[in-house]
DNA sequence: AGTTCTTACCAATTATTTTCCTGTACATTT
DNA sequence: AAATGTACAGGAAAATAATTGGTAAGAACT
């Protein structure tokens, strides 16, 4: 992981089509040496997956949410865990500090689908306390943040 | 937008790098009607970008953190929302519902990294207040959430 | 009904890109 | 100095993408 490899990462960001003719021009490399360290930035996990950054809105999904989980005392934490990371509503899902436990991103059609999942985290007896907090524009939504700065 | 737009980004969304023949296969058409659509998608804004799913932490952004910020009331709400969107820290920021203004999604390389940061929007006296959460690991982190249940 | 227009599609060709292989240069180790 | 390892470039081969031209189905109009 290099300066190179970073810039090549920054690339992809922000145009993963660009050929490696191309990438290779901006960070004057050939094409081969280019291809040669996307692979190992694949291989050791850096990069992830080649992905597409869509219109969530034009997919129907309206409505983007904060859900503020407070973990009831008896849940089972590993259930709740395998629950969200299977739920297609649920785009993010993080352990974080402070009053509450789970800091959960979903997104859904309608604002009317929002208390039916919150039922479900309910009966399924996760829920001690919750809040939801609705988005309402959003100024912006990378997946990648600039590493330099 | 039809059944096999959807199933095309859900491919895409998963790997970006499936060919069109690959796709073709998947949807039942052949690749010069795949190309077509994708090239439709992207034209018409459904599909925004081609990136790539980083690690962040292999980049040195160790740490996740949402910032409430309660507007103060006589912020330049607009110099915010630029301040927002060209900030290299900030992966997201919304405007909210709820007793915040905005929650705002940073990524960066320490702890240390943050209070600067809250530092600076006091400084454009942005703030009226703050609170900042901090993520102590990830369930799930997806740009992408399936439409379908 | 016939004509035009539009749209979606496919097949075939062409252009581009990626992949794979080999050799070289340079640095590190023995 | 020899041996080893790594990163790189160049070029051939393979795979993929883009383009073009043509067909068919459906809608709108005459």
């Amino acid at each position: 992981m290099d300066e190179t490899d970073r810039k090549i990462i920054g690339i992809l960001a922000q145009d993963a089509r660009r050929s490696l003719t191309d990438i290779g021009a901006a960070v004057e490399l050939s094409p081969s040496s280019v291809n040669e360290r996307i692979r190992r930035l694949v291989a050791s996990g850096v990069i992830r997956r080649f992905t597409i950054d869509a219109d969530h809105r034009a997919l129907g999904l309206d409505v983007l949410a904060f859900v503020w989980v407070g973990l009831s005392p008896d849940a089972d934490e590993a259930a709740f865990r395998t629950f969200m990371a299977d739920h297609p509503a649920v785009a993010e899902c993080h352990h974080v500090t402070g009053a509450w436990s789970y800091c959960v991103k979903v997104r859904m059609p309608s604002l009317g689908d929002i208390e039916p999942f919150l039922a479900e985290l309910k009966r399924r007896r996760f829920l001690a306390r919750s809040e939801t907090v609705i988005a309402l524009s959003t100024v912006r939504d990378n997946q990648f943040t600039s590493p330099e700065r």
